[in-house]
DNA sequence: CCGGTCGCCTAAACCGGTTTGAACGGCCGT
DNA sequence: ACGGCCGTTCAAACCGGTTTAGGCGACCGG
């Protein structure tokens, strides 16, 4: 069943060289003649070999390995694009040098122990750090247990470590600044968790955009990130003796169950209601209107996230790395606000 | 940064003992004193110490982990609720044992250069083979391998691998006649990509039943369970002489986007067009009528399948495991069929 | 009193790589 | 002819665990 693998002295011993020279063949350094070097790697092939990863990884101390915790619950993790898209991205990055993800799905309570485990193990050689809380504990604990670490998010969320940041405000800004341009003057928010702190940006970019514009600070309603919270907040805003005219959601699912909603009660979008979404989850193009929302590229952040922890790993002075910034796709679910 | 972590002869020394006593005290084996064995367990919890997994890996020649490959594209992968779920059960079977999951996202094309990679690398004891397609190179490319490997599907699909299978047929049928209660007689169906087998198996379920219930099978248009497949299929489903009076998806996600479409057309849902989709994810209970859905457990399975490739590596005979069937979930999308 | 058994413990080998230090032979210049 | 240097190669040590084989003293039965 478990076919036994080749190992680096059968190499060794059909070149008729030592497992030093096997070694510095595969790891091309110097001091292996040519033709030597040739007859080596033409032996591993033919023996199939490849290291075995446990055993450098002793050797050299590395793991090959980079760690990723969702401390979300899994079914709010379903809804979301962006882990999937994110571990493409990370993956492209690895696969190049044959490194690896380690995935790890947990709870809040759990959490901690989940990264000790990780650096006790040294089974990753780092971590990347996501949907940072306010007073997230993870830049501490990481530091305290000594492992590598970049955060995904905005460079002050993570006390000193190097960040990937891709902004979402800038969509948000666009979004409300459209908005008001089709003459709306109450919008309303639906924010993510609190605790998240892009949540909490949005939230701001929304708030500040509206005031930088001399409109009224909307109402905002929790939303949760979630479906049900997104249709509970819709029904209470619509509800309102007097009801924004629009609505910008913290995320697409939100979204998308508040424009169900508006149709259940009968308000038209976007005649009498506007809506816009963050993610541009594939559903957005076909919910009726399309939903606009916006686009941030998921994949080349896990990419670049990857490749920074790579450079802190190395030892460099990491930069913070920024990523071009979350667009607003504007679609059907908006329009010029109604008269009254 | 990187903390050094004290090693087993820190352990050792710290305890006043040998290597093999700390080793096999953690290991709790017999042979150690229990006085003796309570001051090298001190010893270790006063230097926080946890064995290395690569190390440990090394000598077992057991890696501890298991490995996943996703191959579908990864947006597709983004709509879908099964992963995330799927991989907290493989989690909260591994967690316990400090095992991990290491996730690769691949395309097709270089599928079978990643699994080759996985068995040479020996970084994972085994994998989980999920989404079986048609002639699947992956049962026998394993056992070629020798990656000990468990089917995520019907048993007959692993040509003689363990297979841990959640019947999704009785949801389709169970859906399938409650649409033939209601008086529907046009039902038709927008499938999943063909190259999976679980698309197939569905549309054949709902063929099968229609035949056993004397009804005729209705037509038949790929969705690729994409939201634009969807789409596109409802609006020609919809454009047809005798348009259906119910249409059964392969997933939610092209049954939201359905949903949407024959609203776009002024189909109303259920009074005209009874709409179901598959998966249950967060967003069907409030998509607008509520989507008709059927519910699997994910996690279940997931935890079933890392149980599953335990046993196989244990060397047990490990029979097929069959875990309760998919649920239907009746919603308000579906209704009466419309009088002619 | 002696050989055997048992409980407890350890030295040394092993897993499969990488790396260090030194050996070896050939070639050079003097 | 000799010393030094270079290119090539390898033996041995090392990474941090587990495991085997055996040592040692206490206890036991005859």
């Amino acid at each position: 069943m478990v076919r036994k693998q080749p190992t680096i002295a059968d190499v060794a011993r059909l070149a008729g060289v030592s497992r030093t020279s096997v070694s510095f063949a595969l790891n091309n350094r110097p001091g292996i003649a040519e033709e030597t070097k040739q007859r080596i790697l033409a032996a591993a092939a033919e023996l199939g070999w490849k290291p075995s990863r446990p055993a450098r990884a002793l050797s050299l101390g590395k793991a090959g390995a980079f760690g990723l915790v969702l401390t979300r619950e899994p079914e709010d993790i379903g809804a979301d694009p962006f882990f999937p898209a994110f571990i493409a991205g990370v993956e492209a990055a690895l696969g190049e040098r044959g490194d690896g993800l380690m995935v790890h799905v947990t709870t809040p309570d759990r959490e901690q122990a989940v990264y000790e485990r990780l650096a006790a193990d040294r089974r990753v050689d780092g971590v990347l750090l996501t949907d940072l809380r306010h007073d997230d504990p993870r830049p501490g604990l990481v530091r305290r247990l000594g492992l590598p670490a970049v955060v995904v998010g905005q460079s002050e969320w993570g006390d000193g470590l190097t960040s990937v940041s891709l902004d979402d405000r800038p969509a948000y800004v666009a979004a409300v600044r459209r908005l008001a341009e089709l003459g709306h003057r109450r919008i309303a928010h639906v924010e993510g968790p609190r605790t998240f702190r892009h949540a909490h940006r949005r939230r701001m970019a929304w708030e500040e955009t509206l005031r930088d514009l001399g409109l009224p600070v909307g109402p905002v309603l929790p939303g949760g990130f979630t479906a049900e919270g997104g249709a509970r907040a819709t029904r209470e805003l619509l509800g309102l003796a007097e009801p924004p005219t629009a609505i910008v959601y913290g995320n697409d699912l939100a979204a998308t169950a508040g424009l169900s909603v508006a149709q259940e009660l009968g308000v038209p979008v976007p005649e009498r209601l506007s809506v816009i979404g963050y993610d541009d989850t594939p559903l957005t193009r076909y919910t009726h209107p399309p939903l606009s929302s916006a686009r941030a590229d998921a994949r080349a952040w896990g990419q670049a996230a990857a490749r920074a922890l790579d450079g802190v790993l190395a030892g460099e002075e990491v930069a913070h790395v920024v990523l071009p910034p979350a667009e607003f796709v504007p679609r059907a679910s908006i329009g010029p606000a109604p008269r009254p």
